[in-house]
DNA sequence: CGTCGATATTGACAGATCTCGATGTTTGGG
DNA sequence: CCCAAACATCGAGATCTGTCAATATCGACG
């Protein structure tokens, strides 16, 4: 992976902050939420989320996910790469399977940091 | 406008949904929803989003807002056309300035949307 | 080992997006 | 009337994004 290990996912850089509602967003806090809203700000991961939120056990192969779209399965890894690096969806690889699961608090803070009203 | 008086605002289409998390979202939903994603997707409208949200009055002059950028009048008025169409700015033109308010409805039906646990 | 099946990565292309300068539109004042 | 100021629209250029086909990687199983 060509990512540093030190740095942060947009969700863990986001927790902090306090609803957009509430006091003006500085240009640096909005430039590190940005991206974790760019990540679902797409039909297929829109979808993608979803499915795997509401798959039994909470989890979903992507050989499952694949079967939902009639999208190539590159196409389908490639979304599943960035919710997995904005930090939405966590992996988990058993054998020659690839389980993803989301992560209910980053999409929690994400909602809390929409909202403002939902305290 | 070119747009016809019968379409719905992004925000119109997807307050009827149920959250994200709980059940799989249909193809069709999502092309709905992601609009109003897209609409937040984006720094300078986090941060256009956020002043006026925090503006006192609950309302801000585009004036205010092209002052708290670096970038040049008509971006801005770019970005507030974008939020207005999806529906999360409303504008009211008073003389020569115009003035824009959260719609609090659409911003909180999206991160309903998306918690799901904020019932 | 060698192969096969499940995912990921790469490279390329079309279309969307962000930005700007130039120009249009509308309103209030002189 | 005509101008100036506030905001919107247009057209163009540079960059980003979604998609695919081709290929690489990785683990299981003969």
């Amino acid at each position: 992976m060509s990512k540093s290990l030190l740095e942060l996912t947009p969700v863990q850089a986001v927790a902090c902050c306090s609803p957009v509602t509430r006091e003006p967003l500085s240009a640096d806090a909005a430039e590190r939420i940005a991206p974790l809203v760019k990540a679902i700000a797409d039909p297929v991961r829109l979808r993608l989320l979803s499915l795997v939120a509401s798959h039994a056990d909470g989890e979903a192969c992507v050989c499952d996910l694949n079967d939902a779209f009639e999208l190539s399965q590159p196409t389908i890894s490639h979304h599943l790469k960035l919710l997995h690096d904005a930090g939405l969806l966590d992996r988990d690889k058993r054998g020659v399977w690839v389980y993803y699961r989301v992560n209910a608090t980053a999409l929690g803070d994400l909602a809390t940091l929409l909202g403002g009203v939902t305290a």
